[in-house]
DNA sequence: CGCGACCTTGAGTAGGCTCAATGCCGGTGG
DNA sequence: CCACCGGCATTGAGCCTACTCAAGGTCGCG
Protein backbone atom coordinates (compact mmCIF):
# COMPACT_ATOMS: atom_id res chain seq x y z
CA UNK A 1 0.00 0.00 0.00
CA UNK A 2 1.33 3.51 -0.93
CA UNK A 3 1.70 5.24 2.34
CA UNK A 4 1.33 9.02 1.58
CA UNK A 5 -0.63 11.37 3.30
CA UNK A 6 -3.12 13.73 1.99
CA UNK A 7 -3.95 17.20 3.34
CA UNK A 8 -3.70 18.58 -0.28
CA UNK A 9 -5.46 21.73 -1.47
CA UNK A 10 -7.45 22.53 -4.10
CA UNK A 11 -7.92 24.88 -7.09
CA UNK A 12 -9.94 27.34 -6.38
CA UNK A 13 -11.22 30.37 -8.29
CA UNK A 14 -9.36 32.84 -5.69
CA UNK A 15 -5.65 31.55 -6.81
CA UNK A 16 -6.94 32.35 -10.44
CA UNK A 17 -7.99 35.79 -9.89
CA UNK A 18 -5.18 36.43 -7.59
CA UNK A 19 -2.77 35.74 -10.38
CA UNK A 20 -4.69 36.54 -13.17
CA UNK A 21 -2.49 39.33 -14.68
CA UNK A 22 0.62 38.74 -16.77
CA UNK A 23 3.68 38.73 -15.35
CA UNK A 24 6.25 37.54 -18.06
CA UNK A 25 5.57 38.63 -21.58
CA UNK A 26 6.51 35.17 -23.42
CA UNK A 27 8.98 36.84 -25.88
CA UNK A 28 11.16 37.49 -22.58
CA UNK A 29 10.23 33.86 -20.93
CA UNK A 30 13.57 33.40 -19.66
CA UNK A 31 13.18 29.72 -20.43
CA UNK A 32 12.47 30.19 -24.28
CA UNK A 33 16.53 31.38 -23.75
CA UNK A 34 17.58 27.91 -23.20
CA UNK A 35 19.35 25.71 -25.83
CA UNK A 36 17.07 22.83 -25.58
CA UNK A 37 13.72 24.40 -26.88
CA UNK A 38 13.26 25.42 -30.37
CA UNK A 39 13.30 28.97 -31.51
CA UNK A 40 10.29 30.23 -31.94
CA UNK A 41 9.11 33.02 -35.15
CA UNK A 42 7.84 36.37 -34.36
CA UNK A 43 4.58 35.40 -35.46
CA UNK A 44 4.22 32.35 -33.03
CA UNK A 45 5.73 33.61 -30.14
CA UNK A 46 2.72 36.57 -30.73
CA UNK A 47 0.28 33.65 -30.86
CA UNK A 48 1.22 32.22 -27.59
CA UNK A 49 1.10 35.19 -25.45
CA UNK A 50 -2.47 36.22 -26.93
CA UNK A 51 -3.13 32.27 -26.04
CA UNK A 52 -1.80 32.71 -22.61
CA UNK A 53 -4.51 34.25 -20.47
CA UNK A 54 -2.39 34.62 -17.00
CA UNK A 55 0.26 33.21 -14.53
CA UNK A 56 -0.47 30.70 -11.71
CA UNK A 57 1.39 30.55 -8.43
CA UNK A 58 0.49 27.28 -7.04
CA UNK A 59 2.05 25.83 -3.11
CA UNK A 60 3.40 23.32 -2.86
CA UNK A 61 0.74 20.54 -2.37
CA UNK A 62 -1.51 21.82 -4.46
CA UNK A 63 -4.16 19.80 -6.79
CA UNK A 64 -3.59 21.40 -10.36
CA UNK A 65 -5.79 18.52 -11.44
CA UNK A 66 -7.97 15.96 -10.24
CA UNK A 67 -9.11 12.69 -11.53
CA UNK A 68 -12.52 12.90 -12.41
CA UNK A 69 -12.94 16.40 -13.32
CA UNK A 70 -12.39 18.50 -16.07
CA UNK A 71 -10.20 21.37 -15.96
CA UNK A 72 -10.37 24.62 -18.63
CA UNK A 73 -6.59 25.15 -18.21
CA UNK A 74 -3.49 23.87 -19.55
CA UNK A 75 -0.54 25.26 -18.43
CA UNK A 76 2.91 25.54 -19.16
CA UNK A 77 5.00 24.93 -16.58
CA UNK A 78 7.79 27.81 -15.36
CA UNK A 79 8.75 27.27 -12.18
CA UNK A 80 8.54 24.39 -9.69
CA UNK A 81 8.02 20.48 -10.16
CA UNK A 82 4.97 18.73 -10.01
CA UNK A 83 3.48 15.09 -10.66
CA UNK A 84 1.11 13.35 -12.71
CA UNK A 85 -0.21 9.96 -10.68
CA UNK A 86 -3.23 7.65 -10.70
CA UNK A 87 -5.04 6.00 -7.90
CA UNK A 88 -6.68 3.00 -6.86
CA UNK A 89 -9.95 3.24 -4.92
CA UNK A 90 -7.93 1.68 -1.83
CA UNK A 91 -5.58 4.39 -1.92
CA UNK A 92 -2.63 2.52 -3.67
CA UNK A 93 -1.32 5.40 -5.96
CA UNK A 94 1.08 5.30 -9.03
CA UNK A 95 3.33 8.31 -10.45
CA UNK A 96 3.15 8.21 -14.40
CA UNK A 97 5.22 11.28 -14.59
CA UNK A 98 6.55 14.63 -13.52
CA UNK A 99 6.51 17.89 -14.85
CA UNK A 100 9.21 20.39 -14.71
CA UNK A 101 9.94 23.74 -16.23
CA UNK A 102 9.44 24.13 -19.99
CA UNK A 103 6.53 21.03 -19.71
CA UNK A 104 2.96 21.62 -20.77
CA UNK A 105 1.02 20.41 -19.06
CA UNK A 106 -3.40 19.39 -19.18
CA UNK A 107 -3.29 17.90 -22.55
CA UNK A 108 -5.20 14.92 -21.72
CA UNK A 109 -7.52 16.96 -20.15
CA UNK A 110 -8.48 19.46 -22.64
CA UNK A 111 -8.44 16.78 -25.62
CA UNK A 112 -10.20 13.98 -24.05
CA UNK A 113 -13.73 15.11 -21.93
CA UNK A 114 -12.38 13.79 -18.67
CA UNK A 115 -9.29 14.02 -16.87
CA UNK A 116 -8.46 10.38 -16.19
CA UNK A 117 -5.34 11.39 -13.06
CA UNK A 118 -4.36 13.83 -11.04
CA UNK A 119 -1.39 16.35 -11.39
CA UNK A 120 -0.21 17.59 -7.89
CA UNK A 121 2.12 20.30 -6.78
CA UNK A 122 5.60 19.11 -5.50
CA UNK A 123 7.36 22.33 -4.57
CA UNK A 124 6.15 25.86 -4.95
CA UNK A 125 5.46 26.24 -8.87
CA UNK A 126 4.64 29.60 -11.32
CA UNK A 127 2.33 28.02 -14.24
CA UNK A 128 1.96 29.69 -17.84
CA UNK A 129 -2.38 29.63 -18.11
CA UNK A 130 -3.53 28.79 -21.47
CA UNK A 131 -7.41 28.41 -21.99
CA UNK A 132 -8.14 24.97 -23.33
CA UNK A 133 -10.60 26.16 -26.01
CA UNK A 134 -8.13 28.55 -27.05
CA UNK A 135 -6.41 25.48 -28.10
CA UNK A 136 -8.83 24.98 -31.03
CA UNK A 137 -8.00 28.21 -32.32
CA UNK A 138 -4.46 27.09 -32.60
CA UNK A 139 -5.14 24.24 -34.40
CA UNK A 140 -6.85 26.30 -36.76
CA UNK A 141 -4.68 29.22 -36.95
CA UNK A 142 -0.91 27.73 -36.31
CA UNK A 143 0.00 24.90 -37.99
CA UNK A 144 3.60 24.51 -36.58
CA UNK A 145 2.61 24.89 -33.36
CA UNK A 146 -0.48 21.99 -33.80
CA UNK A 147 2.48 20.00 -34.58
CA UNK A 148 4.26 21.17 -31.52
CA UNK A 149 1.58 19.88 -29.71
CA UNK A 150 1.25 16.48 -31.23
CA UNK A 151 4.65 16.24 -30.48
CA UNK A 152 5.10 17.00 -26.86
CA UNK A 153 1.78 14.33 -26.86
CA UNK A 154 4.28 11.76 -28.84
CA UNK A 155 7.19 12.75 -26.80
CA UNK A 156 5.42 11.66 -23.25
CA UNK A 157 4.26 8.75 -24.26
CA UNK A 158 7.84 8.05 -25.19
CA UNK A 159 8.21 8.86 -21.47
CA UNK A 160 5.71 6.89 -20.57
CA UNK A 161 6.87 3.67 -22.67
CA UNK A 162 10.29 3.67 -20.83
CA UNK A 163 8.73 4.22 -17.39
CA UNK A 164 6.51 1.09 -18.51
CA UNK A 165 9.08 -1.16 -19.43
CA UNK A 166 11.18 -0.21 -16.15
CA UNK A 167 7.96 -1.01 -13.79
CA UNK A 168 7.37 -4.26 -16.02
CA UNK A 169 10.64 -5.50 -16.46
CA UNK A 170 13.35 -4.21 -14.71
CA UNK A 171 14.50 -5.39 -10.58
CA UNK A 172 14.42 -2.40 -8.06
CA UNK A 173 17.77 -2.23 -8.04
CA UNK A 174 17.89 -1.22 -12.46
CA UNK A 175 14.34 0.63 -11.66
CA UNK A 176 15.95 2.78 -9.37
CA UNK A 177 18.97 3.82 -12.14
CA UNK A 178 16.67 4.19 -14.73
CA UNK A 179 14.80 6.70 -12.50
CA UNK A 180 17.46 8.12 -11.57
CA UNK A 181 19.22 8.92 -14.95
CA UNK A 182 16.04 9.77 -16.54
CA UNK A 183 15.81 12.70 -14.01
CA UNK A 184 19.31 13.91 -14.19
CA UNK A 185 18.73 14.05 -17.89
CA UNK A 186 15.45 16.37 -17.77
CA UNK A 187 16.84 18.61 -14.58
CA UNK A 188 20.17 18.89 -16.79
CA UNK A 189 18.11 19.63 -19.94
CA UNK A 190 16.36 22.77 -18.13
CA UNK A 191 19.39 23.70 -16.76
CA UNK A 192 18.42 23.31 -13.03
CA UNK A 193 21.47 20.98 -11.95
CA UNK A 194 23.89 22.34 -9.55
CA UNK A 195 26.55 20.36 -11.47
CA UNK A 196 27.14 18.14 -14.19
CA UNK A 197 26.66 14.67 -11.87
CA UNK A 198 24.03 16.75 -8.57
CA UNK A 199 20.78 17.04 -9.04
CA UNK A 200 18.46 18.84 -6.59
CA UNK A 201 15.34 16.61 -7.04
CA UNK A 202 12.17 18.00 -4.85
CA UNK A 203 10.82 14.53 -4.24
CA UNK A 204 10.64 12.17 -1.29
CA UNK A 205 11.82 7.99 -1.22
CA UNK A 206 7.83 7.55 -1.12
CA UNK A 207 7.89 9.19 -4.36
CA UNK A 208 10.27 7.17 -6.09
CA UNK A 209 8.20 3.99 -4.37
CA UNK A 210 5.16 5.14 -6.26
CA UNK A 211 7.00 5.35 -9.38
CA UNK A 212 8.70 2.55 -9.56
CA UNK A 213 5.63 0.24 -8.44
CA UNK A 214 7.85 -0.56 -4.94
CA UNK A 215 6.82 -0.37 -1.63
CA UNK A 216 8.56 2.48 0.58
CA UNK A 217 11.09 0.03 2.28
CA UNK A 218 12.25 -2.01 -0.60
CA UNK A 219 12.91 1.90 -2.49
CA UNK A 220 15.24 2.87 0.92
CA UNK A 221 17.17 -0.29 0.70
CA UNK A 222 17.67 -0.48 -2.84
CA UNK A 223 19.05 2.95 -2.43
CA UNK A 224 20.73 2.22 0.66
CA UNK A 225 22.62 -0.38 -1.36
CA UNK A 226 23.04 1.56 -4.02
CA UNK A 227 25.12 4.14 -2.02
CA UNK A 228 26.82 1.55 0.12
CA UNK A 229 28.14 0.11 -3.59
CA UNK A 230 29.24 4.10 -4.12
CA UNK A 231 27.39 4.65 -7.51
CA UNK A 232 25.04 7.70 -5.77
CA UNK A 233 24.50 9.67 -3.00
CA UNK A 234 21.10 10.56 -1.55
CA UNK A 235 20.41 13.13 0.80
CA UNK A 236 18.08 15.89 1.21
CA UNK A 237 16.39 15.94 -1.69
CA UNK A 238 19.62 16.34 -3.88
CA UNK A 239 21.66 13.12 -5.21
CA UNK A 240 24.51 12.77 -6.71
CA UNK A 241 25.79 10.32 -9.46
CA UNK A 242 28.83 8.76 -8.83
CA UNK A 243 29.71 6.21 -10.91
CA UNK A 244 27.41 7.28 -14.09
CA UNK A 245 28.81 4.03 -16.14
CA UNK A 246 27.85 1.37 -13.48
CA UNK A 247 24.59 3.52 -13.33
CA UNK A 248 23.79 3.21 -16.67
CA UNK A 249 25.11 -0.22 -17.14
CA UNK A 250 22.74 -1.36 -14.48
CA UNK A 251 19.80 0.35 -15.85
CA UNK A 252 20.69 -0.51 -19.40
CA UNK A 253 20.02 2.94 -19.82
CA UNK A 254 18.99 3.81 -23.45
CA UNK A 255 19.35 7.37 -22.89
CA UNK A 256 17.14 9.40 -25.33
CA UNK A 257 19.60 11.86 -26.84
CA UNK A 258 18.42 15.54 -25.93
CA UNK A 259 16.33 16.47 -28.89
CA UNK A 260 15.45 19.73 -29.38
CA UNK A 261 11.78 20.37 -28.88
CA UNK A 262 9.19 23.77 -28.55
CA UNK A 263 7.63 25.21 -25.59
CA UNK A 264 4.48 26.39 -25.59
CA UNK B 1 12.75 -13.72 -18.23
CA UNK B 2 10.59 -13.18 -21.16
CA UNK B 3 10.96 -16.69 -23.37
CA UNK B 4 9.49 -15.77 -26.58
CA UNK B 5 11.18 -17.03 -29.44
CA UNK B 6 12.31 -15.09 -32.58
CA UNK B 7 11.89 -15.96 -36.29
CA UNK B 8 10.84 -12.74 -37.32
CA UNK B 9 9.86 -11.95 -40.40
CA UNK B 10 10.96 -7.99 -41.57
CA UNK B 11 9.27 -6.01 -43.84
CA UNK B 12 10.97 -5.39 -47.16
CA UNK B 13 10.48 -3.55 -50.07
CA UNK B 14 8.64 -6.26 -52.26
CA UNK B 15 5.53 -6.32 -49.38
CA UNK B 16 5.05 -2.83 -50.36
CA UNK B 17 5.30 -2.79 -53.79
CA UNK B 18 3.04 -5.91 -53.76
CA UNK B 19 0.25 -3.96 -52.54
CA UNK B 20 1.20 -0.71 -53.47
CA UNK B 21 -2.19 -0.03 -55.37
CA UNK B 22 -5.37 1.18 -53.23
CA UNK B 23 -7.82 -1.55 -52.78
CA UNK B 24 -10.27 0.00 -50.84
CA UNK B 25 -10.97 3.35 -51.18
CA UNK B 26 -11.62 5.38 -47.58
CA UNK B 27 -15.40 6.77 -48.32
CA UNK B 28 -16.26 3.22 -48.84
CA UNK B 29 -14.09 1.71 -45.84
CA UNK B 30 -16.08 -0.91 -43.74
CA UNK B 31 -14.43 0.08 -41.05
CA UNK B 32 -16.27 3.63 -40.90
CA UNK B 33 -19.33 2.50 -40.78
CA UNK B 34 -18.84 1.67 -37.02
CA UNK B 35 -20.40 4.03 -34.56
CA UNK B 36 -17.40 3.99 -32.76
CA UNK B 37 -16.00 6.64 -35.35
CA UNK B 38 -16.65 10.23 -35.81
CA UNK B 39 -18.38 10.74 -39.04
CA UNK B 40 -15.95 12.78 -41.44
CA UNK B 41 -16.89 15.30 -43.75
CA UNK B 42 -16.43 15.03 -47.88
CA UNK B 43 -13.35 17.47 -47.46
CA UNK B 44 -11.43 15.28 -44.88
CA UNK B 45 -12.40 11.68 -46.43
CA UNK B 46 -11.33 12.87 -49.51
CA UNK B 47 -8.11 14.64 -47.83
CA UNK B 48 -7.53 10.95 -46.17
CA UNK B 49 -7.98 9.17 -49.22
CA UNK B 50 -5.24 11.00 -50.83
CA UNK B 51 -2.83 10.84 -48.18
CA UNK B 52 -3.01 7.39 -47.78
CA UNK B 53 -0.77 5.94 -50.56
CA UNK B 54 -1.87 2.47 -50.65
CA UNK B 55 -2.18 -1.12 -48.54
CA UNK B 56 -0.42 -3.36 -46.92
CA UNK B 57 -1.03 -7.12 -46.16
CA UNK B 58 1.38 -8.09 -43.26
CA UNK B 59 1.45 -11.98 -42.04
CA UNK B 60 1.86 -12.81 -38.35
CA UNK B 61 5.46 -12.43 -36.91
CA UNK B 62 5.97 -9.56 -39.72
CA UNK B 63 7.96 -6.37 -38.09
CA UNK B 64 5.92 -3.34 -38.70
CA UNK B 65 8.44 -1.27 -36.97
CA UNK B 66 11.87 -1.66 -35.57
CA UNK B 67 13.49 -0.39 -32.16
CA UNK B 68 16.31 1.95 -33.29
CA UNK B 69 15.38 2.48 -36.97
CA UNK B 70 12.69 5.20 -38.88
CA UNK B 71 10.72 4.08 -40.69
CA UNK B 72 8.74 6.05 -43.70
CA UNK B 73 5.44 5.26 -43.01
CA UNK B 74 2.24 5.40 -41.23
CA UNK B 75 -0.48 2.82 -40.73
CA UNK B 76 -4.06 2.79 -40.03
CA UNK B 77 -5.17 -1.42 -38.90
CA UNK B 78 -7.73 -2.28 -41.38
CA UNK B 79 -7.81 -5.73 -40.28
CA UNK B 80 -6.01 -8.37 -37.78
CA UNK B 81 -3.52 -7.05 -34.79
CA UNK B 82 -0.01 -5.89 -33.71
CA UNK B 83 1.47 -5.19 -30.90
CA UNK B 84 3.88 -2.59 -29.50
CA UNK B 85 6.66 -3.57 -27.33
CA UNK B 86 9.99 -2.66 -25.98
CA UNK B 87 12.77 -5.13 -25.12
CA UNK B 88 15.94 -4.65 -22.62
CA UNK B 89 19.42 -5.75 -23.90
CA UNK B 90 19.01 -8.88 -22.36
CA UNK B 91 15.88 -10.08 -24.06
CA UNK B 92 13.19 -9.19 -21.16
CA UNK B 93 10.05 -7.54 -23.30
CA UNK B 94 7.38 -5.82 -22.11
CA UNK B 95 4.32 -5.20 -24.39
CA UNK B 96 2.94 -1.70 -24.49
CA UNK B 97 0.29 -1.53 -26.04
CA UNK B 98 -1.95 -3.67 -28.48
CA UNK B 99 -3.27 -2.48 -32.39
CA UNK B 100 -6.60 -3.09 -33.21
CA UNK B 101 -8.74 -2.32 -36.35
CA UNK B 102 -8.99 1.48 -36.83
CA UNK B 103 -5.75 2.17 -34.67
CA UNK B 104 -3.96 4.53 -36.20
CA UNK B 105 0.24 3.20 -35.89
CA UNK B 106 3.51 5.00 -36.24
CA UNK B 107 2.51 8.52 -34.57
CA UNK B 108 5.59 8.08 -32.35
CA UNK B 109 8.08 7.24 -35.17
CA UNK B 110 7.05 9.45 -37.48
CA UNK B 111 6.98 12.67 -35.33
CA UNK B 112 9.71 12.02 -33.50
CA UNK B 113 13.19 11.20 -35.36
CA UNK B 114 13.47 7.59 -34.38
CA UNK B 115 11.46 4.35 -33.30
CA UNK B 116 12.02 3.90 -29.29
CA UNK B 117 10.12 0.70 -29.91
CA UNK B 118 9.28 -2.01 -31.86
CA UNK B 119 5.45 -3.17 -33.64
CA UNK B 120 5.33 -6.90 -34.72
CA UNK B 121 2.03 -8.89 -36.14
CA UNK B 122 0.27 -10.62 -34.21
CA UNK B 123 -2.32 -12.03 -36.71
CA UNK B 124 -2.24 -11.46 -40.38
CA UNK B 125 -3.24 -7.61 -40.97
CA UNK B 126 -4.01 -6.14 -43.47
CA UNK B 127 -2.63 -1.60 -42.90
CA UNK B 128 -3.36 1.42 -44.62
CA UNK B 129 -0.27 3.18 -45.58
CA UNK B 130 0.15 6.95 -45.23
CA UNK B 131 3.46 8.49 -45.76
CA UNK B 132 5.19 10.20 -43.03
CA UNK B 133 5.91 13.67 -44.95
CA UNK B 134 2.43 13.77 -45.50
CA UNK B 135 1.43 14.29 -42.21
CA UNK B 136 3.04 17.82 -42.73
CA UNK B 137 0.57 18.15 -45.07
CA UNK B 138 -1.98 17.74 -42.71
CA UNK B 139 -1.36 20.12 -40.49
CA UNK B 140 -1.51 22.71 -42.98
CA UNK B 141 -4.63 22.35 -44.19
CA UNK B 142 -7.06 20.78 -42.15
CA UNK B 143 -7.05 21.62 -38.32
CA UNK B 144 -10.03 19.14 -37.37
CA UNK B 145 -7.81 16.03 -38.65
CA UNK B 146 -4.53 17.47 -37.25
CA UNK B 147 -6.69 17.94 -33.82
CA UNK B 148 -7.91 14.20 -34.29
CA UNK B 149 -4.03 13.08 -34.92
CA UNK B 150 -3.38 14.88 -31.28
CA UNK B 151 -6.59 13.45 -29.82
CA UNK B 152 -5.84 10.10 -30.65
CA UNK B 153 -1.95 10.46 -29.22
CA UNK B 154 -3.10 11.81 -26.20
CA UNK B 155 -5.94 8.52 -26.15
CA UNK B 156 -2.92 6.32 -26.19
CA UNK B 157 -1.19 8.00 -23.53
CA UNK B 158 -4.29 7.21 -21.87
CA UNK B 159 -4.71 4.02 -22.48
CA UNK B 160 -0.56 3.91 -21.10
CA UNK B 161 -1.39 5.47 -17.47
CA UNK B 162 -3.77 2.84 -17.19
CA UNK B 163 -1.11 -0.21 -18.28
CA UNK B 164 1.43 1.83 -15.72
CA UNK B 165 -0.70 1.94 -13.12
CA UNK B 166 -1.69 -2.25 -13.67
CA UNK B 167 1.64 -2.84 -13.63
CA UNK B 168 2.93 -0.88 -11.13
CA UNK B 169 0.27 -1.69 -8.61
CA UNK B 170 -1.98 -4.14 -9.15
CA UNK B 171 -1.49 -8.11 -8.20
CA UNK B 172 -1.31 -10.48 -10.61
CA UNK B 173 -5.00 -11.12 -10.26
CA UNK B 174 -5.89 -7.91 -10.69
CA UNK B 175 -3.83 -7.00 -13.58
CA UNK B 176 -5.43 -9.82 -15.23
CA UNK B 177 -8.63 -9.05 -14.78
CA UNK B 178 -7.65 -5.15 -15.55
CA UNK B 179 -6.40 -6.26 -19.25
CA UNK B 180 -9.19 -8.52 -19.94
CA UNK B 181 -12.01 -5.77 -19.50
CA UNK B 182 -9.22 -3.63 -21.15
CA UNK B 183 -9.40 -6.09 -24.18
CA UNK B 184 -12.90 -7.07 -23.81
CA UNK B 185 -13.77 -3.23 -24.37
CA UNK B 186 -11.76 -2.73 -27.22
CA UNK B 187 -12.42 -5.58 -28.87
CA UNK B 188 -16.48 -4.67 -28.34
CA UNK B 189 -15.79 -1.30 -29.76
CA UNK B 190 -14.93 -2.41 -33.42
CA UNK B 191 -17.22 -4.50 -33.49
CA UNK B 192 -14.85 -8.12 -33.33
CA UNK B 193 -16.60 -9.37 -30.21
CA UNK B 194 -18.58 -13.03 -31.11
CA UNK B 195 -20.74 -12.11 -28.66
CA UNK B 196 -21.18 -9.90 -25.43
CA UNK B 197 -19.20 -11.64 -23.17
CA UNK B 198 -16.85 -13.65 -25.40
CA UNK B 199 -14.08 -12.30 -27.12
CA UNK B 200 -11.49 -13.62 -30.01
CA UNK B 201 -8.02 -12.59 -28.73
CA UNK B 202 -4.71 -14.02 -30.85
CA UNK B 203 -2.77 -13.69 -27.88
CA UNK B 204 -0.79 -16.40 -26.12
CA UNK B 205 -0.43 -15.88 -22.41
CA UNK B 206 3.27 -15.46 -22.96
CA UNK B 207 2.26 -12.24 -24.29
CA UNK B 208 -0.22 -11.47 -21.46
CA UNK B 209 3.16 -12.14 -19.28
CA UNK B 210 4.85 -10.06 -21.04
CA UNK B 211 1.97 -7.43 -21.01
CA UNK B 212 1.39 -7.49 -17.49
CA UNK B 213 5.18 -7.80 -16.23
CA UNK B 214 4.25 -11.48 -14.96
CA UNK B 215 6.50 -13.97 -15.63
CA UNK B 216 4.56 -16.67 -18.14
CA UNK B 217 4.32 -19.73 -15.35
CA UNK B 218 2.32 -17.14 -12.69
CA UNK B 219 0.22 -15.97 -15.37
CA UNK B 220 -0.48 -19.42 -15.99
CA UNK B 221 -1.64 -20.06 -12.80
CA UNK B 222 -3.06 -16.98 -12.30
CA UNK B 223 -5.72 -17.18 -15.21
CA UNK B 224 -6.19 -20.83 -13.77
CA UNK B 225 -7.33 -19.32 -10.19
CA UNK B 226 -10.10 -17.05 -12.13
CA UNK B 227 -11.24 -19.85 -14.04
CA UNK B 228 -11.66 -22.12 -11.42
CA UNK B 229 -12.77 -19.41 -9.63
CA UNK B 230 -15.62 -19.08 -12.52
CA UNK B 231 -14.90 -15.95 -13.37
CA UNK B 232 -13.46 -16.49 -16.77
CA UNK B 233 -12.68 -18.85 -19.33
CA UNK B 234 -9.64 -19.07 -21.10
CA UNK B 235 -9.27 -21.42 -24.04
CA UNK B 236 -7.54 -21.68 -27.89
CA UNK B 237 -7.19 -17.69 -27.90
CA UNK B 238 -10.56 -16.90 -27.16
CA UNK B 239 -11.93 -15.82 -24.23
CA UNK B 240 -15.18 -15.47 -22.56
CA UNK B 241 -16.27 -13.04 -18.86
CA UNK B 242 -18.30 -15.73 -16.77
CA UNK B 243 -18.84 -13.26 -13.77
CA UNK B 244 -18.31 -9.47 -14.95
CA UNK B 245 -19.07 -7.96 -11.79
CA UNK B 246 -16.62 -9.79 -9.85
CA UNK B 247 -13.79 -9.19 -12.38
CA UNK B 248 -14.64 -5.41 -12.19
CA UNK B 249 -14.24 -5.61 -8.99
CA UNK B 250 -10.98 -7.46 -9.05
CA UNK B 251 -9.65 -4.89 -11.43
CA UNK B 252 -11.22 -1.76 -9.86
CA UNK B 253 -12.06 -0.91 -13.44
CA UNK B 254 -11.72 2.31 -14.26
CA UNK B 255 -14.12 1.01 -17.23
CA UNK B 256 -13.40 4.23 -19.92
CA UNK B 257 -16.63 4.75 -21.15
CA UNK B 258 -16.51 4.27 -25.52
CA UNK B 259 -15.70 7.85 -26.84
CA UNK B 260 -16.37 8.45 -30.51
CA UNK B 261 -13.11 9.07 -32.03
CA UNK B 262 -11.76 9.49 -35.40
CA UNK B 263 -10.68 6.96 -37.97
CA UNK B 264 -7.74 7.90 -40.04
C1' DC C 1 6.77 -39.70 -36.33
C1' DG C 2 9.22 -35.96 -34.70
C1' DC C 3 9.20 -31.21 -33.87
C1' DG C 4 7.72 -26.71 -32.48
C1' DA C 5 4.46 -23.79 -30.21
C1' DC C 6 1.78 -23.52 -26.41
C1' DC C 7 -0.22 -24.80 -21.97
C1' DT C 8 0.14 -27.04 -17.40
C1' DT C 9 1.93 -28.49 -13.02
C1' DG C 10 5.40 -29.44 -9.25
C1' DA C 11 9.13 -27.95 -6.28
C1' DG C 12 12.13 -24.87 -4.34
C1' DT C 13 13.77 -20.03 -4.10
C1' DA C 14 14.06 -15.11 -3.71
C1' DG C 15 12.84 -10.55 -4.37
C1' DG C 16 9.98 -7.59 -2.57
C1' DC C 17 6.12 -6.91 0.88
C1' DT C 18 4.09 -5.87 5.55
C1' DC C 19 4.40 -4.78 10.28
C1' DA C 20 6.75 -2.50 13.61
C1' DA C 21 10.01 0.24 15.95
C1' DT C 22 13.59 3.84 16.00
C1' DG C 23 16.05 8.02 14.79
C1' DC C 24 16.27 12.57 13.01
C1' DC C 25 14.96 16.80 12.05
C1' DG C 26 12.18 21.34 11.99
C1' DG C 27 8.20 23.63 13.47
C1' DT C 28 4.82 24.98 17.03
C1' DG C 29 2.65 25.94 21.24
C1' DG C 30 2.97 26.18 26.21
C1' DC D 1 13.38 26.66 26.59
C1' DC D 2 11.40 22.44 26.12
C1' DA D 3 8.04 18.99 24.94
C1' DC D 4 5.58 17.25 21.36
C1' DC D 5 4.25 16.13 16.80
C1' DG D 6 4.47 15.24 11.87
C1' DG D 7 7.09 14.05 7.91
C1' DC D 8 10.80 11.46 6.38
C1' DA D 9 14.50 8.00 6.49
C1' DT D 10 16.17 3.70 8.36
C1' DT D 11 16.43 -1.01 10.07
C1' DG D 12 14.91 -5.70 11.73
C1' DA D 13 11.96 -9.79 11.26
C1' DG D 14 9.00 -12.74 9.09
C1' DC D 15 6.10 -13.73 5.32
C1' DC D 16 4.22 -14.37 0.72
C1' DT D 17 3.79 -13.31 -4.06
C1' DA D 18 5.78 -14.18 -7.91
C1' DC D 19 10.07 -16.22 -10.06
C1' DT D 20 13.07 -20.01 -11.87
C1' DC D 21 13.98 -24.57 -13.18
C1' DA D 22 12.20 -28.60 -14.85
C1' DA D 23 9.17 -31.99 -16.71
C1' DG D 24 5.15 -33.34 -19.20
C1' DG D 25 1.07 -32.94 -22.04
C1' DT D 26 -1.53 -31.59 -26.19
C1' DC D 27 -2.14 -30.32 -30.72
C1' DG D 28 -1.09 -29.28 -35.54
C1' DC D 29 2.09 -29.80 -39.19
C1' DG D 30 5.75 -31.32 -42.45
Amino acid sequence: MSGHKNSRKQLGMADLKRTAKRQIPCDRCPLRGQKIFRPFTKKELAFVKSFKTGELSAEAGTMLFLEGTNSAHLYTVLSGWAFRYKSLPDGRRQILNYALPGDFIGLQGSVLTEMEHSIEALTDMVLCVFQREGLWRLFETHAGLSFDVTWLAARSEQILDQQLLSVGRRSAAERCAHLLLHLAQRVSEVGLSTSSSKFRVPITQQHIADTLGLSLVHTNRTLAKLTRDRIIRWKEHEFEILDRDELAELAGYDGTSETIRPLL
